[in-house]
DNA sequence: TTTAGTGCAAAACCTTTGCAGGTTG
DNA sequence: CAACCTGCAAAGGTTTTGCACTAAA
């Protein structure tokens, strides 16, 4: 929070209490929320917030790096904590968008090692993985009890769906 | 395609030369491809063809399980052919959105350990890498030459943005 | 007093849906 | 004939913008 006011200062803005008002409330909440969410809980502290405030707070947080803006399934957008220090990585549920963050050594060196061979710059801090998480898997196997877990390409195709 | 065709009879659903032109068309241009952008090239085939019917196409390959919808950061949908046959990896540039793919065999492996210790299923055959790529890295260089290749956060922080 | 912040409402944007007419089996 | 497909236009939902006004330096 301090880190925003001043890198807003830096940048020739004013301090502004709505704004914090946003920006208190999204750091509080922790990470993974979106515009709308966000809303709704300024609107508790602050009943007179606009939506406008909210969006334009988002980007600033976004343009300082304090935030990462992501999409997910149903096309909203979804904003979250930059975290550097702590690199975990993350799996992600394409059925119901949940998030599992993890850390894995072995993972956090090949990282680098296939960075430099890419020859790009690594930014977030972040491996990502897609799949279904336990809970869905869970409702899965009711219409499809064939499913399985730790499938290998070159034993076993992909899951089929529906 | 005949896949495409293969699965939507099972369906029920009958033939129709509009869809087609959509689905042809977005399987020749190959993966990564937004609504709109189809919807242009569809138009070059078939002028006549509607927006609707894009995306009315695309939500059936979609629920055919033969493209997989993502959202970038422009929060437009995007979609790409599903391919899980031949598993590479992706790194995506956080700034203009340019996709590398590429493959490693120990990246590979851990993959199914990491699934294995979450209890997930691995959907997606792919890890995700964000960061930027060695065009955007240029640019960068120009404004901020101090910045660095294969950052390794104990030794060094992230880049410094702006 | 100049510059930036705010809420409201309207606009812009992408995607979905209703409907009337056309096509397929 | 029944069921599906299509284009058009309208509706739906999310995010941005214009404007008049307020608050801070």
């Amino acid at each position: 929070m301090a880190v925003f006011r001043d890198r807003l200062r830096k940048r020739g803005l004013k301090p502004a209490s709505q704004r914090d008002d946003v920006a208190l409330t999204f750091f509080k909440l922790g990470r993974h929320i979106s515009a709308e969410e966000l809303y709704a809980e300024v609107k508790k502290v602050n009943p007179h917030a606009g939506q406008a405030t909210i969006y334009r707070t988002l980007r600033l947080l976004k343009e300082c790096e304090l935030v990462h803006e992501r999409y997910f399934s149903n096309g909203k957008g979804r904003y979250e904590i930059v975290n550097d220090k702590d690199p975990r990585h993350r799996f992600i549920c394409d059925r119901c968008g949940r998030i599992i963050e993890f850390q894995n050594a072995r993972l956090e060196r090949i990282r680098f090692a296939v960075a430099r061979e890419l020859g790009v710059l690594l930014g977030r801090q972040k491996i990502e993985l897609y799949g279904i998480c336990p809970r869905c898997l869970k409702d899965e196997r009711r219409h499809n009890p064939a499913i399985r877990l730790f499938q290998n390409p070159q034993t076993r195709r992909c899951a089929p769906a529906s």
